[in-house]
RNA sequence: GGAGACAUGGCUGAGCGGCUGAAAGCGGCGGUUUGCUAAACCGUUAAGGGUCAAAAGCCCUUCACAGGUUCGAAUCCUGUUGUCUCCGCCA
């Protein structure tokens, strides 16, 4: 969430960032006018409120000494206040929902660096890590070289639950769990990572501090219960709003986290994308990074977390290139995102396996997650990030895909073996 | 699921309907003392908003949340949420 002192005072900054994102700029048009009603409401309130409250304590006095008669006629002058006061606080409400709405519906500004870009057409590669290997034989894609494998069962997922969704046997299970644990123990024991195992269902509070509502409702799944929770879509959502609400000392950051969870996505509105494999699942596994920074270190902690998921890939030894996305492709809450893509040699293209961004203050302002600075200074917002380390179930499609053999077996890599009791090759 | 107790500042914890935005302690910050550290002592220390070019000042709001009673609510009433204890059930 952006400040509202910040909107009102950079109108055409919020202008320009909306028109980079593709977001319509129509929200703002009425901005000025309604801040400046709600401010003269809020300024005849609190004058209301200041008279009333001098009234009741001269009524006070007045009957402490026995002044019954003038005390009574001062009642009635409150009285008479109160309907003007009812009226305004109907008016401060609504300007407020209004303007918090508002708020809660616009993106955050692009950090000066990003490319600005209508879609991923404008993203650039900043870098690129390892080479495509060559293959002496025809290629399989993940699902054909699972199916074969018998690693992979797609049909039978769709009878017990539906489409987009998949199960994983033998040592194709085993392989998947592999990833999960060695993932961990890279970001906790080489990259200084405190894993955490936090609830996969979250409240609608931890859902709007991490921007997924009010505007992304239909990307989740909601449980069908009083209580409104919905199943996560990414560990970020409970990882992130653990501190909401708290001020945290300036010595306690940064904080970092990483956490496995599956994660749940409609992927409403995908339909006919990915349709084939595990590309694009309902429920997937990943292990997630967050990250709680000061202000000033936000950025340069960025660069730090994505090179921490690029560090799988490259033990893995599986060939990837880094993107910094454009405006007009990044996220509601971000700053700035790195996508990082691992090479797929079955669509001989790269494709998305982790999403670093930097959300700046944007989502501690809307879970109210501050800290205090040394000295007793004003408590100030941290900063948070947070990046797949990795998607798990497109690292087990690169995995099978990139180590496949001419003799339909894959080779498990090296640094994963001790993961999976030794395991040189699946087939 | 049943019964009861509770919810106060960064933390612990007092609080009679008006003198309580809130005692006290801890912690933080500044200072005195000290060869240094520690201790001791003194002072200071909630957040959000409005007004203002800005600061100071002034004003408003906030004692889990939402309502209500009252001239006036941390304090009384109702509902909600959460925590704790006992019973039941359970991996």
């Amino acid at each position: 969430m952006l400040d509202l002192n910040f909107v009102r005072e950079n109108l055409d900054t919020v202008r320009t960032a909306l028109r980079n994102r593709n977001f319509p700029t129509d929200l703002l048009d009425d901005f000025a006018g309604m801040d400046s009603e709600r401010r003269k409401v809020i300024a005849e309130s609190d004058q209301i409120n200041a008279r009333r409250n001098a009234a009741s304590k001269e009524i006070g006095a007045l009957m402490q000494s026995g002044k019954l008669d003038d005390a009574e006629s001062k009642k009635v002058e409150v009285a008479g206040l109160k309907d003007r006061q009812a009226e305004l606080d109907e008016q401060r409400k609504e300007f407020e929902s209004r303007m918090s709405d508002l708020l809660a519906n616009l993106p955050n500004i692009p950090a000066a660096d990003v490319p600005v870009g209508e879609d991923e057409a404008a993203n650039v590669e900043v870098r690129r890590w390892g080479t495509a290997r060559e293959f002496d034989f025809e290629v399989s894609d993940h699902v054909d070289i699972g199916e074969r494998l018998g690693i992979l069962d797609l049909e039978r997922a769709v009878k017990i639950t539906g489409s987009r969704f998949a199960i994983l046997n033998g040592a194709g299970a085993r392989l998947e769990r592999a990833l999960v644990n060695f993932m961990l123990e890279v970001h906790t024991r080489e990259h200084g990572y405190t894993e955490t195992l936090p609830p996969f269902m979250v409240n609608r509070k931890s859902l709007f501090g991490t921007n997924q509502l009010p505007k992304f409702e239909e990307d989740l799944f909601h449980i069908k219960d009083e209580r409104g929770f919905a199943l996560i879509p990414t560990a970020e959502v409970p990882v992130t709003n653990y501190y909401s609400d708290e001020i945290l000392e300036a010595k306690d950051l940064p904080k970092y986290f990483t956490a496995y969870t599956p994660c749940f996505r409609s992927e409403a509105g995908s339909y006919g994308r990915d349709t084939r494999g595990l590309i694009r699942q309902h429920q997937f596994e990943k292990v997630e990074l967050v990250k709680l920074t000061m202000p000033e270190n936000s950025e340069e902690e960025h660069e730090k977390l994505t090179a921490n998921a690029e560090r799988i890939l490259q033990l893995l030894g599986l060939p990837y290139r880094t993107v910094v996305l454009s405006t007009g492709d990044m996220g509601f809450g971000s700053r700035k995102t790195y996508d990082i893509e691992v090479w797929l040699p079955s669509q001989n293209t790269f494709r998305e396996i982790s999403s670093c961004s930097n959300c700046g203050d944007f989502q501690a302002r809307r879970m109210n997650l501050r800290f205090r600075r040394a000295g007793g200074s004003k408590p100030e917002f941290v900063h948070t990030l947070n990046g797949s380390g990795l998607a798990v179930g497109r690292t087990w499609i690169a995995v099978i895909e990139n180590y496949q053999q001419a003799d339909g077996s894959v080779v498990i890599p090296e640094v994963l073996q001790p993961y999976i009791g030794g395991l040189e090759k699946i087939g």
